[in-house]
DNA sequence: GCTCTCGAATATGTCTGAGTAATGAGCTCA
DNA sequence: TGAGCTCATTACTCAGACATATTCGAGAGC
């Protein structure tokens, strides 16, 4: 479902200025200022820009890029708009400090993950799992549905049947945690499950990295669905709670 | 700090159309596009687009307006990254269902509260608040240092101060739970912050416009303090979570 | 009568170039 | 030394033309 995030070809250009600036051309389905976007977020979230630098001004940037001064300036307004830059007459367009910046916005957390995230990152996106889909579980032990219920068997089935290693199977997986934070009920927290959801996949990504497939983790994902399905708000809880647990030590491991 | 959230001007136009535009005039600070895209993301937070609706082409919104296309494109861009809307050619601009919006973006948060939030929303945004701060509180308690405890003091003198009905009361209380998402030295949870804030002095003015002050809310706030100070994980748990079940319960009655 | 393919209409996407407005820095002057 | 002013720089806004993609309908073929 997702592109594979590599659409951008970057062509070396002939220049030997500070900063390698390759030109920006767009895949088949995207359109160019998203190209942009995606191209100058994935600078920024990996620190090619420093907080605080200042970016070349909109003339000399976008002939670098090759692209128009519209097609630039839309660009930079999404990323305004994730909190990444601020721009004004005169002073330019500067990155902003890190805390100003939307992390738990989809576009950016791949961006983040576009390149080698910090683990101390990594941690805490698993420290804020560990917050978040346990007190998910309780609530979706109370309130799912029969819908809900069908929905999480899919996923499991998604997952026995495609491995982990392939890209269906970490949709599955994805769609077990989305399908507890729906059963919420809570806008707020669904508002979460595509932060949540990436961070899922992408450490799941890194697991892979390291050894070929360090543990089946249908199991786990297995007992929090027991719970759930039988209304045990706390079992729910628990279950989750050793769920990510889990994880975060397959990861951890598996990056160090 | 906050502009008054209403620095844009609508003039009642003579048209009769289906949806009453009026034309978009941008205030001292602000950008052209930022007010549209303001506007705009108002309008569709507060129910006047339809999920699945469609927009008036660019030319044609844009003539309503009085701005350029390019203005108004750039601020549909602003749209399209928080999740808002989606345009592709010949298809038009159409609002995405609810549960694609970035509901914590901050900006997406000003919107919604901006008209009258269902109480359904503000429930679930509370729900949010008792999962993330009492554990916020947990890890502050853990790892706080002598520079977080200051800025916690300080807010609390903030608190006492100016009242929780002048803005500047309300900016303290901000400025103590913000305090105690960066004491967690968890970037992810701090990005929650801008959230989680909106959300406190959103629902502290609703309390205000129900019954005159209904209660002292600095002693939870002192209890939360000591427990953090004393390093206690366990006891600043516990305290926040009263702290967030009494201001529900007020908000509660406030807006019944 | 039904399906499939192809073309044209249409709305968004991109480009160019001009002109406006806001801001920060340096200068002048008290 | 400091406040206020001028000016250069930079982003911001505008207008109009052209390009491109996608939908929808018409027509050919089965």
């Amino acid at each position: 479902m997702e592109p594979s995030a590599d659409d951008i070809e970057k062509e070396a250009d002939g220049g030997t200025g500070p900063v390698a600036i390759g030109r920006v051309r767009r895949g088949t389905g995207r359109r160019l200022h998203g190209a942009i976007a995606n191209k100058l977020g994935r600078a920024i979230l990996g620190g090619e820009y420093a907080p605080g630098e200042r970016l070349e001004g909109e003339v000399a940037f976008s002939e670098s890029l090759d692209v128009s001064r519209t097609a630039y300036r839309e660009a930079i307004q999404v990323l305004v708009a994730k909190g990444l830059v601020e721009s004004k007459p005169k002073a330019g367009t500067r990155v902003l400090p890190r805390n100003r910046w939307n992390l738990l916005d989809p576009e950016v957390l791949a961006w983040a993950f576009s390149g080698r995230p910090h683990m101390d990152f990594v941690r805490n996106l698993f420290e804020l799992r560990s917050i978040i889909e346990p007190a998910a579980a309780r609530l979706a032990a109370e309130r799912r549905d029969r819908t809900d219920l069908k929905a999480l068997r899919d996923a499991l089935t998604g997952m026995r049947q495609h491995s982990l290693a392939t890209e269906a199977g970490r949709a599955a997986d994805r769609d077990f945690h989305d399908a507890i934070l729906q059963a919420t009920r809570n806008d707020a927290l669904v508002a979460l499950s595509a932060s949540i959801g990436a961070a899922v996949s992408w450490t799941t990504i890194f697991k892979q990295r390291g050894e070929p497939l360090p543990r089946n983790a249908i199991p786990d994902h297995v007992r929090v669905y027991d719970a759930i399905a039988a209304g045990e708000p706390e079992a729910a809880a628990e279950a989750m709670r050793a769920l990510v647990a889990l994880a975060l030590e397959d990861t951890r491991s598996a990056m160090a």
